[in-house]
DNA sequence: CTGGATCCTCATAGATACTG
DNA sequence: CAGTATCTATGAGGATCCAG
């Protein structure tokens, strides 16, 4: 086997970027929950710039996995909501919670003894 | 809700970093086949420096993922592992692949459509 | 309100050379 | 063989100001 970082033709890198984008799955988190404006994301993700959430929008939406409505009134009103596909992302976030969740533990541990042995 | 980045002390983030990694996740997915040289990492990771083998090694280790075993001969031979965590995160890692085979084509024409009503 | 554009800096990936 | 030490630069991300 041989494998390679720089296939980006391959699926799992794709997705694993965007798995790994804190933004990303913050918002995909979010909107989980159901339709947020852009204020109402910038509000409650924590520490986001307006920079870094738009791009992430951006991002998301060109993936297929959000929805960006323009509503054409002033002031403007601008809606972010999932698609099925990003609905289907979501379950795998969850998976991934679960998932660390119910090893977290195991993971402290084992830092907390290679620390002990290595100081 | 409220969502934050900052809260390191939050599992999800801790794994989401880990599978983010480009090269923990082709180190995990190549000890899935067995136990490996140093040298046989780094010669089968395409692009991967000393460097970041080594860090990359060295963190999952420490997250108990993988073994590191020293053979006390000359020359130097070192074997990796997965633990049995490893093994538990690989299968997360498979469930990662598998969406991303099955999902990619309807993300690839959700990218072809949107940057054709952008462009 | 919803961003776009610009500048800046700081962390970190990567290349390279070297060593027990 | 299995790393470590050192340097560089690149690009992600933050801050700020502005516009439709």
């Amino acid at each position: 086997m041989r494998v390679s970082a720089y296939a980006s033709n391959c699926p799992s890198r794709q997705i694993l970027d965007r798995i790994g984008d804190t933004w990303s799955v913050l918002v995909v988190v979010m909107l989980a929950e159901g339709t947020h404006r852009y204020t109402e994301l910038a509000k409650r993700i924590e520490g986001v710039s307006p920079k870094m959430l738009t791009q992430t929008l951006r991002g998301l939406e060109r993936d297929g996995l959000i929805t960006r409505t323009v509503h054409p009134v002033v002031p403007p009103r601008v809606d972010y909501a999932l698609t099925e596909l990003g609905r289907s992302l979501y379950g795998l976030v969850e998976g991934l919670e679960k998932w660390a969740e119910s090893h977290i533990d195991d993971v402290q541990a084992a830092r907390t003894a290679y620390d002990a042995a290595t100081a």
